[in-house]
DNA sequence: CAATAACATGCAAGACCTCGAATTTTCCGA
DNA sequence: TCGGAAAATTCGAGGTCTTGCATGTTATTG
């Protein structure tokens, strides 16, 4: 009988997920574990034992790509995520108390949910007005959400 | 200077999403509109230019795939959607008052948000319990949602 | 009605995400 | 320490969704 292994990958992405601070990009986690000490699919695949876990929480793009961050010792929480830059942020917002207990009258079992807001952050409509035309919008899934090499 | 065009795939699109009542998967909608009529591509590309219009809503199953839906004299609504066989249902939810003036008030533009409950219906559960062992949920994204052809 | 500009469609290609099967690694007890 | 069972990883392929570009349609104007 065992739980989960410990193996190479997964402590390189422990490792990776602590230093993060907010939820990131499957392709930015990939990047600081290192390309090359395991393959992109290995991440998705331990990204959703975790999240199976409750160790990590998933959250979204506005074009639906997923975002993870790890979840030890922070409360629950949602977020605003920039249309634009994919920043975000955390929102003043709480499920009202009610709803998943109606639901659960209602015969729903194994309830989740997702709430996610979307907006334009202020320093991307700056942008916005200085450089006219520009299209700078995240672009859609199926489309490289890219690597954007971090700063 | 000109709106959209009224076209062939679009006037049958409309008619098909009149007919149609809850969120539906884009499959589902080809299919009604009818495969050789126009090209899936198409009914992307319309639907996106409908909901840009506000003339119909998209909603998500657990795995991400999109449904639509039609708002012509409905007012906003959310959902639950079945983990397992994927029907939708009205939720009595609605989103508290303050959140997006708070969001306004941080410097965020062009607001919107995703709110989407998940379960296990009551027949799934039963579904559940009779074949047990067998797997019943709606497959993830990157496989087959199906095109499960109607009854 | 004919010519033209603008918009819409179709096709092909690519990005994200998932699964099945083969291989490799971890773990545990002898 | 070694061998074997079970779990994890990798590779390849496929499903959803989006875009670029060439082509087809629509609307407008004379
Ligand atoms: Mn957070
Ligand atoms: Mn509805
Ligand atoms: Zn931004
Ligand atoms: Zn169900």
């Amino acid at each position: 009988m065992a739980g989960m292994r410990v193996t190479k990958p997964r402590i390189a992405l422990v490792e990776t997920l602590m230093k993060l601070d907010g939820p990131v990009s499957i392709e930015r986690i990939h990047q600081q574990v290192g390309i090359k000490s395991c393959d992109l699919v290995t991440i998705y695949r331990c990204l959703a034992a975790f999240e199976n876990l409750g160790l990590v929480r998933r959250s979204y793009l506005h074009n639906g790509t997923c975002l993870y961050e790890q979840t030890l010792g922070v409360d629950r929480h949602y977020h605003i995520v920039c249309k634009s830059c994919g920043k975000t942020d955390k929102v003043d917002y709480t499920l009202p108390d009610g709803v998943e207990q109606r639901l659960q009258d209602k015969g729903y079992s194994h309830l989740s949910h997702v709430v996610e807001f979307f907006g334009v952050c202020q320093e991307c409509q700056q942008v916005a007005i200085s450089a006219r035309g520009t299209s700078i919008g995240i672009p859609a899934r199926g489309t490289s959400v890219g690597i954007v090499t971090e700063a």
